[in-house]
DNA sequence: GCACCATTGACAACTGGTTGCCAAGTGATA
DNA sequence: TATCACTTGGCAACCAGTTGTCAATGGTGC
């Protein structure tokens, strides 16, 4: 054991401060490259969750997807309602919670911004092999699982 | 090339909705992690940017290690102020901009926070090897320089 | 049918970041 | 020395998210 546990610290640390580095920059790449379409990243992602929703959902799903407080998504769907990007249409089942949908004018328009996202995402598959990838998506999944809130850390030696 | 590259594209925005998914999780973790000091998340990252430093700095110097704008840096100093975790000390060669340091407290805080830290750092280790950590941290780097808004887009063709 | 509990939307307050603007300090230069 | 450009702090406004509270809706059990 010449590589001390403080080696290890040191390691782990560096690789969360590139993931918040990272997450920074990407999100202010997703400001820009989302601009010259008229809307945020934030929204974006929000059209993405209604496109590739296979029915209409509510806000509360849509939050569930995204990883988001319904409050957070409810704030975002209420603006892109008032842009004409999506619309309400009636729930039969809730009469408080409608189902939301993109607008032609929002399919059309997240179809033109995944369009040129596509066009990127070639060009970083030239530069990052599949493998490497896939690793760093496995590892980013069990650092997101290591620190689950409702997970009892494995570490603390509660393994039932 | 059975693969296609609808398939890169597929697996690029995973790893970046991962990213941000991995991000969110750590900042709500952290966050609980350093409640019981007293501290959030973000005091913590400035506390250790002023321990990390060899002298005491001014507010911009703070700002652009930590890769925020100096009015973000400035707003956490002047918090981490009134909490008595940091001191200002006259700069001679700038009236305007007085260096920061960690106050006794804060110091001894920030090594209680560290140590802990350090403990947990431990049994990541034990979790994901060294290897992967190293490589994560260079896939994610690659992506950030990618992205870096001064840089020609290296898929363009502008290779030199 | 009514009481109770969970879900949902609206709203307010907060955190942590951003940009923009203004005034004061600093330094170079004409 | 006077001016001009840059840096810096302070303030306001904003974005995107959070939590908490309240009222209305929906479902379940009695």
């Amino acid at each position: 054991m010449t590589s001390s546990q403080s080696d290890q610290e040191a390691l782990f640390t560096r690789v969360i401060l590139q993931i918040f580095q990272t997450n920074g920059q990407m999100i202010a790449w997703g400001d820009q490259f989302t601009h010259q379409f008229g809307v945020t990243s934030a929204r974006w992602q929000m059209l993405g969750a209604l496109f590739l929703a296979s029915a209409p959902l509510t806000a509360p799903q849509i939050a569930d997807r995204m990883g988001v407080t319904r409050q957070g998504a409810q704030k975002q769907l209420n603006l892109l309602l008032t842009e004409g990007l999506i619309s309400k249409k009636p729930n039969p089942d809730h009469k408080r919670s409608p189902f939301y949908q993109l607008t032609e004018t929002g399919d059309e328009l997240y179809q033109q911004i995944a369009a040129k996202w596509q066009k990127h995402t070639e060009s970083i598959g030239q530069e990052i092999s599949p493998d490497e990838q896939e690793l760093v998506l496995k590892v980013l999944k069990k650092i997101y699982q290591l620190h689950a809130p409702n997970l009892t850390n494995p570490t603390q030696g509660a393994k039932s």
